[in-house]
DNA sequence: AAATGAACCTGTTTGC
DNA sequence: TGCAAACAGGTTCATT
C-alpha cells in the first residue's frame, strides 16, 4: 500500500494522537506478520510513553520516552496493506487486525494488515543506525543530500531500466511503483530506458520532479487505490492527480495518445508513447 | 556484479 | 454462474 507520501501522512496523523500517551496494554491477535513478532513485544511495550513518531524510508519509527539507559524505538513497516487506526478501545476488532495497543486515555492504536507483508521490531535508538533494514538505505528524496550529482552518479554505466533504479532503495528511498511511474511521466522519460543512457539534463529534471510529485502527494493526503487510509480513517486524494498510473488505454491528458501498460521487473509500468522517450 | 523473477499472503477483478 | 488466472501500494532471496 504505502509509499513515502502515505507513510508520511500516517506519521503526521498519528503523532498528535500518540505523543505523551502511555501504553496500558498490548493485545496480539496474530503473532506472525511477514516475520514473527519480536518476543515479549506486549510486555516490552507496556508502560512506555510515546515521545516521537517519525519516518525513515517507508518505516514508521515510534520513539519512547527514556525510562532506562536504553531508548527504545518501535520500528514498523506496513508492507503492501498495513494500516494504523486510532480508535476507542470499545471499537470492535477489525477483520485482519493483528495488534492493538491500548493507551491510558481509553484510545487504542490498531494495526490491520490483510496480506501480512508488514513487519515490526523493537530496537534501541543506537541499534537503528546499523540495523540491516537501515544500513544500506539511500538518501531521503525530500532531503538536501538527494542531489542531481548524486542521481547522475547512481545512473552511470547502469543498464537497469531507469524506473527500476528509482524504485531501488539503495539509490533513493520511498519511491514505489506509483510515484516512479508518475515522476517519469512528468519528466518525459521512457521508463524502460537504461539508466545510464538518460542525459544529465533529464536526470536533473527527474530529481526535481521526484520531489515535486512526492510533495504534491503528501499535500493531497496520499494515494488511495483501494485500502490506504490515514490515521483518521479517511482516504487520500492524490489518485485524482494520477496522469499514468492505472490509466491503461485511457488518453494521455497532454497528447491524447492512449496510455500503455507493460510489465517491468514484475511490476506494472504505465507510460505515454507520445510524451515519454 | 548486475539484472530478473519468485516468494511471502489475502482479496478483488478479469476472462473463459 | 463458476472457476481459474492475473493482479495489487513492498522487500528479500535465489537464479541467470
Amino acid at each position: 500500500m504505502p509509499e513515502l507520501p502515505e507513510v508520511e501522512v500516517i506519521c503526521r496523523g498519528l503523532s498528535p494522537l500518540l505523543v505523551g500517551k502511555q501504553i496500558k496494554s498490548v493485545e496480539i491477535m496474530c503473532d506472525k506478520l511477514r516475520f514473527p513478532l519480536p518476543n515479549d513485544l506486549a510486555k516490552s511495550l507496556q508502560g512506555l510513553v510515546f515521545f516521537r513518531v517519525s519516518r525513515r524510508s517507508k518505516y514508521l519509527l515510534f520513539q519512547f520516552e527514556v525510562c532506562s539507559d536504553k531508548a527504545a524505538v518501535l520500528v514498523w513497516h506496513l508492507g503492501m496493506t498495513g494500516q494504523f487506526h486510532v480508535l476507542d478501545q470499545s471499537s470492535p476488532v477489525f477483520k485482519h487486525e493483528h495488534v492493538r495497543v491500548n493507551l491510558e486515555n481509553g484510545t487504542a492504536l490498531c494495526y490491520r494488515d490483510t496480506r501480512r507483508f508488514g513487519y515490526v521490531d523493537l530496537l534501541s535508538l543506537q541499534a537503528i543506525e546499523t540495523h540491516k533494514w537501515f544500513i544500506q538505505l539511500g538518501p531521503e528524496p525530500l532531503e538536501e543530500n538527494f542531489t542531481v550529482d548524486y542521481l547522475i552518479h547512481c545512473c552511470e554505466n547502469r543498464k537497469v531500466p531507469i524506473k527500476s533504479l528509482l524504485m531501488d532503495a539503495h539509490v533513493v528511498v520511498g519511491v514505489g511503483n506509483i510515484y516512479a511511474n508518475e515522476a517519469l511521466f512528468r519528466s518525459g522519460i521512457d521508463p524502460g530506458k537504461a539508466a545510464g543512457s538518460v542525459s544529465q539534463e533529464r536526470l536533473a529534471r527527474l530529481r526535481d520532479v521526484i520531489r515535486e510529485v512526492l510533495n504534491d502527494a503528501i499535500a493531497a493526503g496520499g494515494s488511495t487505490i483501494s485500502d490506504f487510509v490515514k490515521a483518521d480513517g479517511k482516504p487520500g486524494y492524490f489518485a485524482h492527480q494520477f496522469r499514468v498510473y492505472g490509466r491503461e488505454n485511457e488518453p494521455c491528458y497532454d497528447c491524447g495518445k492512449l496510455i500503455r501498460r507493460r510489465v517491468q521487473s514484475g511490476r506494472s509500468t504505465f507510460y505515454c508513447l507520445g510524451c515519454q522517450r
